[in-house]
DNA sequence: GCAATATGAAACCATTTGGTTTCCTATAAT
DNA sequence: ATTATAGGAAACCAAATGGTTTCATATTGC
């Protein structure tokens, strides 16, 4: 229990980094942003930058990875689109530092505190 | 105006990019952890981590750059602390995304709209 | 069947990243 | 004055990033 709760938490921390770091170029915010509008296949995608489909296609998967981005396959066109699902681990994590700026501190101290229980490392 | 809106926008993106990439890092994430519960200096922050001083501190100047970590040197000694402010345009981004993944779509469709209208790129 | 299209795979390249170790410089403390 | 302490700077290294180009593979349209 205690292990596969360490592992959990472990698998979390990996999904901020993918998450993370998929958010922090800014031809992926610009992709992710494209795809609010609605669905769109990787050429369509890629035409409005200046950069190769290829490169394009690159960021395309690692916005997968994190699971910010979803894609069909139908025949030779991948259609991709937002996930659905908001990343919760994400918003939880942001969520105490958001009670931290505004409220100074309690919420997190008290993250902190049920992480050092939880058998972090 | 509209050049200096470009601008600001520009540094707008940059900040995203520092900030998301400073935090996609699981050390980082865990130092402004321990900083949330308090200030602290550099080797004290180093300590409980299973690599060098200069690493660590390393990884303080990314979170410094992102402005989320401050310094104040006080003789040999650097203070770091949380930034005070919120990142306010990762706050914003973000809200847009929270929007779209709560109520599906609707603010980051407008998020889109005005940002060309805004003159993007 | 054949040409055009949508896409990925592989190999390559320059730069950045996350680490190290080995110095060097201030400031304290005794 | 000397020694210990807090810290950075520089040089280095392996691995990951963000690009590229070239080639390969399905699918679709005629």
């Amino acid at each position: 229990m205690s292990s596969s709760a360490r592992a959990k938490r472990a698998a979390a921390e990996d999904r901020l980094d993918l998450v993370f770091h998929a958010l922090s170029d800014r031809t992926r915010r610009d992709l992710l942003a494209r795809l609010a509008v609605g669905p769109a296949m990787v050429t369509e995608l890629a035409a409005p930058f200046a950069m190769s489909r290829i490169a394009v296609s690159k960021h395309l998967k690692v916005l997968e990875r994190a699971r910010l981005v979803v894609r069909a396959i139908d025949g030779r066109v991948h259609r991709c689109s937002l996930a659905a699902a908001a990343p919760q681990d994400v918003e939880r994590w942001l969520g105490h530092y958001r009670a931290f700026w505004h409220d100074t501190l309690g919420a997190l101290a008290r993250y902190v505190e049920r992480d050092e229980k939880n058998g972090r490392e």
